[in-house]
DNA sequence: CTGTAGATCGTCT
DNA sequence: GACGATCTACAGA
């Protein structure tokens, strides 16, 4: 069951960072379907948050999807070599993200070992934000498509994060955040 | 196991 | 012109 537009209109975006574990994120690229259960999740919380690229008020070619109605996907190059894939939160003018940072490859798993160049062992994690979008080929093509449509999309699944073992944490790679790096706006969970 | 250098380019100042 | 919401390979202990 995919998860509706609705869903990712919800006004705190910390809140529904830890709410995406579990769940199950998709894609369907050049035919071919992939997807796995979210491990790790980042909240970026708007213009006052210093870690996020629209971090007071910040408006630019780069950063407008953030800007959009939640429900479609932000993708960016970071350090001139990786994509990074965010879900777009909250009402539209309110730039509100969660980065996807890790997952469990359910579905296509040959398909991304592929695409990786490397074995994945059956209920492995993969973690990075890089080797997301990698093993999913997310790319810049898909900036702002809607994620309630049927190339890049979520579902409940049948996981209920209710029983997992969740952890909230400082995030990664912000150090430039100043205080705002040591937010607990990191979630990591078990599925258990 | 830990530490670090290099890759590589769009974006913002 | 500087710098990343990173990953990998490789060196050393």
């Amino acid at each position: 069951m995919k998860l509706s537009r609705s869903y990712y209109l919800h006004g705190d975006v910390v809140c529904l960072a830890r709410d995406l574990l579990g769940k199950t994120l998709y894609t369907r690229i050049d035919g071919n379907l992939t997807g796995g259960i979210i491990t790790e999740t980042e909240a970026y919380r708007g213009i006052g948050d210093r870690a996020s690229h629209a971090w007071n008020g910040s408006r630019t070619a780069r950063n407008e999807v953030m800007y959009a109605a939640g429900g479609v996907a932000y993708v960016f190059l970071c350090y001139g070599v990786h994509y990074l894939f965010n879900v777009v939160t909250n009402n539209r003018n309110i730039p509100d993200a969660i980065l996807i940072r890790g997952l469990i490859p359910t579905t296509g798993e040959k398909i991304m070992a592929d695409r990786w160049g490397k074995e994945i062992k059956p209920g492995e994690a993969i973690y990075g934000p890089g080797r997301v979008s990698r093993l999913l080929s997310i790319l810049p093509g898909h900036n702002g498509i809607s994620l309630t449509g049927d190339t890049i999309w979520i579902e409940q699944g049948r996981t209920d994060n209710r029983k997992m073992s969740i952890k909230a944490s400082s995030r990664i790679g912000v150090d430039y955040a100043g205080e705002d790096a040591n937010l607990p706006y990191r979630f990591t969970c078990i599925p258990g």
